[in-house]
DNA sequence: AGACAATGATTTAAGTTTAAACTAAGTGCC
DNA sequence: GGCACTTAGTTTAAACTTAAATCATTGTCT
């Protein structure tokens, strides 16, 4: 056969397919960046996730903050904050305003550290997504955020 | 606070900026999966993720096709599987060829449960990834399959 | 001031996930 | 046959994740 024929699917199944080549990407890309992370510098994605949030925000980052920023429950942050603190990484300590709430900062040490991290991380990226056109680049960018925008605002109706 | 001053990102990290914004995507759209499994069906997605992939594939899968196809690990599965089990979801049963090996299958309960989890879950994608016209989800498509590629490619490399 | 909802954070229980070690069974090679 | 090597699956320990309950503080309204 000189040509393939592509099976054909129904166009109402769209939106399975894009989701299962998204997830795809995504558990590929996270599996090559949760590797590096571990064997180069003994790391795990999720604490690394805090520290690269806390590091775009040198004023320092809430509990709830870092929750919403990195979407995922409070309860969860407590836990990743809590080995990094033990580690050394990070710092807690109370704001002035507010007497339930915590300023979470990155010590010198896990600032240091979050550099040569981010480095790495930014090069298994850069090789990913290599091979992509400026043309794909913006493409991408905005279908996903047209997606992200979408789904955000039916979070709100739902509510 | 944090809606107010994002750094500015120079372009040489066009990846990281992509990365990010799937991973906003990925994260959003889950979320709302994981709702709708837990309020309709009290259902997990993991466990959702299983018994999709064995409705696919009416003569059973491995337990290792199934790490494979869900690209977690094998003992992931086992943990999984075992619950599913004794939900009466899924069935076990050992392989003529192999006696390390078991096929694995869905119920006829499980069948029935998963075709209308499936309905709810192809709902929620098409309300996601609507509002994209047909050559945006080609382009999207096709970016995505390259990036996979890509990421597989190095990966063999690294071996 | 006092009642009461809302918010910041932690705790809890159950489940998911991983990497690594392990068991058992198949494969290949001499 | 016997030996090394691989493969299928489980187990283990540690970490992550979620949803829900809880605690303490703050904000609001009267």
């Amino acid at each position: 056969m000189l040509t393939t024929k592509l099976r054909h699917i129904p166009a109402e199944k769209e939106g399975l397919r894009l989701w299962l080549r998204l997830l795809d990407c995504t558990r590929l890309v996270e599996e090559e960046i949760r590797r590096a992370l571990r064997e180069k510098f003994d790391m795990t994605l999720p604490r690394f996730e805090v520290m690269s949030a806390l590091n775009r925000v040198p004023e320092g980052l809430t509990m709830s903050e870092l929750s919403q920023w990195l979407m995922v429950t409070k309860g969860n942050v407590t836990g990743i904050a809590e080995r990094l603190s033990e580690d050394g990484y990070i710092r807690r300590r109370p704001t002035p305003t507010d007497r339930r709430s915590f300023c979470v900062t990155l010590t010198p040490g896990g600032a240091q550290l979050v550099e040569r991290m981010e480095a790495e991380y930014e090069r298994i990226l850069e090789l990913a997504f290599a091979g992509l056109e400026r043309e794909d680049d913006d493409n991408l960018m905005g279908i996903l955020t047209r997606i992200k925008d979408r789904i955000e605002a039916l979070r709100e109706l739902e509510e």
